[in-house]
DNA sequence: AATAATAGTGTATTTTTAACACTTAAATCT
DNA sequence: AGATTTAAGTGTTAAAAATACACTATTATT
């Protein structure tokens, strides 16, 4: 034990990953089925334990990557969850991230291993210990963080077309949009790039493409810029 | 040991408190002298270990007691900091907390055992470890929550008059109001009492004092009603 | 050539925000 | 008693932003 600090109790922690993925028009969520005790077979997030050697965001990162392959995805700290009878096994308190991955990206052979599913987040199952409430809080701060920053974008591939980035919105908002309106706003904030290419996937016409543009939202940011879309 | 999770780490935890109050048109931080290694010395937010059989933030709500002597104030967790060497003496997660007092209803005799001081948050010195990091993210967390919830309240006397408040969101804000707009948008909200009363204490003429109404509060909640204070 | 399906576009109205200066009340001073 | 000082209190107008709303364009399919 540590020279300094050497009364207090060791206990254990965990870091679990709500991670988001966008597909059909709608915002889904990638569950597990739980493969060990306490609540093995229940539905819940995937989690891990962080090492002594390793950060918490390390140890998230890598807890995504071992189901999904993916690293460098959008990913932040959601809350820490530290009720003493979370987890019936001990005395567990989990750091939830959540993440936000271009779906279709994501290695399929290791989700499979894990028994892991993506589930629309207006069908979501009752989950384990309190995965139900982390899903919750990602929800809710999605959609704040939504309309403050233009994070749509990790949802999305990297070229998509306006009536793709509305569909986006209205599924993480439940709501619907105006889309003269939607338009107008998302292009007058000057950082996506119009392509000659069109997506003629699910029109005759064919829509054109579109790619958020890092460095021109960099240079407005700087300039005093900021995202905003209300709903 | 468990016979869950046999194999994983145990680690060391802590909370701290970033604690706020306002006081003579400035917002200020309650920070302490650290009395133990490492750091000793060291200027330091207020901060203890969980037990085994404590909650998180009854963990904080116990080292806020600790260092005030008050209970049942505002107080929100903030971030769980986790990097490996954030803490010199051994691999400690932390889980920071944030609350907004009344200042002057803080037990005076208990602050000064911990030789404690409330120092303008202009005039932050350099934290141990990672705790400038942390009243950081709070300052931004206490301003971003202001705009949209009416916690300024929390920082105020039951009693306070027009020309306070504004005061308070201006130290909160950094940056002047205009005295016009700002009763207009607050007083049109319409969760304020106004008291036959008039604070003296600082014109001739007095300011009427207000009080806030929690429940005329929540009754617009459940109308739809969102706070907004754009600055 | 007609049809069907989604993409794309502009304007008028309402609401919200921002800017701005004088009057009022009461204690203090002469 | 009257003048002075100090902060409190009050409305209007102009600008900007948000909202509501309906038709035309393109192209594959029949």
């Amino acid at each position: 034990m540590s020279k300094y600090y050497p009364n207090e109790d060791r206990q254990l922690l965990a870091v679990d990953c709500v991670i988001f993925g966008f597909d059909d028009h709608e915002l889904k969520l990638l569950l597990i089925k739980r493969n060990m005790e306490p609540g093995k077979g229940l539905w819940s997030l995937m989690g891990g334990f962080p090492k002594r050697c390793e950060g918490l965001d390390q140890a998230a990162e890598r807890v995504l990557k071992q189901l999904t392959g993916l690293e460098n995805v959008y990913m932040e700290q959601l809350y820490a969850y530290g009720e003493v009878d979370r987890d019936p096994g001990e005395r567990v308190v989990s750091i939830a991230y959540y993440s936000l991955i271009k779906i279709g990206d994501y290695d399929k052979e290791l989700v499979r291993g894990f028994d892991a599913h993506w589930v629309p987040v207006s069908e979501i199952p009752e989950l384990v210990f309190d995965h139900s409430v982390m899903v919750d809080k990602a929800l809710r701060r999605l959609r704040r963080r939504a309309r403050i920053q233009p994070i749509g974008f990790e949802l999305l591939p990297e070229k998509f077309s306006m009536p793709e980035l509305q569909s986006l919105y209205e599924g993480i908002f439940q709501k619907e949009l105006d889309k003269r309106n939607f338009r107008k706003k998302i292009l007058s904030m000057g950082f996506l790039d119009k392509l000659v290419e069109k997506d003629k996937s699910s029109s005759k016409k064919g829509a054109f493409l579109y790619k958020f543009n890092p460095e021109k939202y960099q240079e407005l940011l700087s300039k005093g810029f900021y995202f905003s879309l209300d709903v």
